[in-house]
DNA sequence: CATACCATGTAAATAGTTACATGATTCC
DNA sequence: GGAATCATGTAACTATTTACATGGTATG
């Protein structure tokens, strides 16, 4: 389960509590995994009752308190087998794709708004990685130089910016496409 | 989900059995969704039950007979009703880059073959993908002109393609990232 | 005073994976 | 004789999503 080693991971960048995960899962984690907070508190219970993870309450003024989760010995441990052994190239979902070759059945035109609308979450996705690239690498404010850690974090967020841009061009295409469809229809 | 709605989109496309269906998960509809037979099956079973799909019986001759799948009229609608809802922009889940991450709390120079190996994957992948534009849109034996189907077919394939082609680069990126931290660590 | 944020969860349903199972035919 | 292809499935488990639930604090 690569939610598991996804926390381990951000758990060892820095101890969190669930929420905090959460949080995380929306940000930097995201642009490779995806969880929400209920999935999350499930599996650190049960990290924690393997031993994977070690729990401090964390009491806190004015905030509700919280539970700071830390990676324990046999956690680290697991961590290292996984990265050792091989994963499957992955393949990709998209339900957008799923749409266009549907559209055939259908009529394509209607899926422009669609299509649009979807360009712009990408285009806005791609704005904040851009951001974040900035502040946390490449800018003035950015360390220098970078540790192993913060290379190889730039190294996976320049593969999030390529793909919002492959993205985005290939939705250009998709658009490009649907408008053609239309031209012909109504006899060019 | 997206599965029963890939299911209705590749059998107006074709209409076919389990096994068949399978098949193309494997290949044409593979570069926008993946399931196992086993999953198929259930799924078919379900929406015949629902009365999205007709069956019939197929008797063959030296091979198992089969059930060939149709979409039915209700399941038309179904199609039609999802293509005019919005679906939420996708998010990616990329086990490599979780491991990409990890790495950085153990040795990343180990990780160099297993990057190949995807990188190798995709590569293959990308071959296929572009013999198979080539045999059914660009190549001479294509027909033209192409049809409002095949148009979109072509659409969704060209995204595989550019899928592929930015992922091979990303890993280019992410080999010599791993390369340059080893060299930095030998003292350059 | 309403909204957003902090913080943690339960319950139910759906989706997806992995292991197991069968049996005929064709090709090397 | 063994492996690959055609064809369909069951069972068990794991992962993920969606809906519901609570309650305090800070901000405009």
């Amino acid at each position: 389960m690569a939610l598991e080693h996804a926390i381990l991971v951000s758990l060892l960048e820095k101890p969190g509590s669930g929420y905090e995960l959460a949080r995380r899962f929306e940000r930097s984690i995201g642009y490779f995994w995806t969880a929400t907070h209920q999935q999350i508190y499930r599996v650190l219970r049960r990290m924690e009752g393997d031993g994977l993870l070690a729990v401090r309450e964390v009491p806190q003024q004015s905030r509700p308190d919280k539970k700071e989760y830390t990676v324990a010995t046999p956690g680290r441990r697991a961590l290292s087998a996984w990265l050792h052994e091989p994963v499957e190239p992955e393949s990709i979902r998209h339900e957008l794709a799923v749409k266009i070759r549907g559209a055939a059945f259908d009529d394509p035109a209607a899926l422009i708004s669609e299509v649009e609308r979807h360009r712009k979450a990408h285009d806005d996705r791609l704005r904040r990685y851009l951001t974040g690239e900035r502040r946390d690498f490449t800018g003035p404010e950015a360390p220098r130089p970078l540790d192993v850690g913060q290379e190889l974090q730039h190294v996976v967020l320049r593969g999030g910016i390529a793909f919002e841009r492959m993205t985005i061009a290939w939705l250009d295409d998709v658009l490009d496409t649907l408008h053609g469809l239309s031209a012909a229809r109504s006899g060019t």
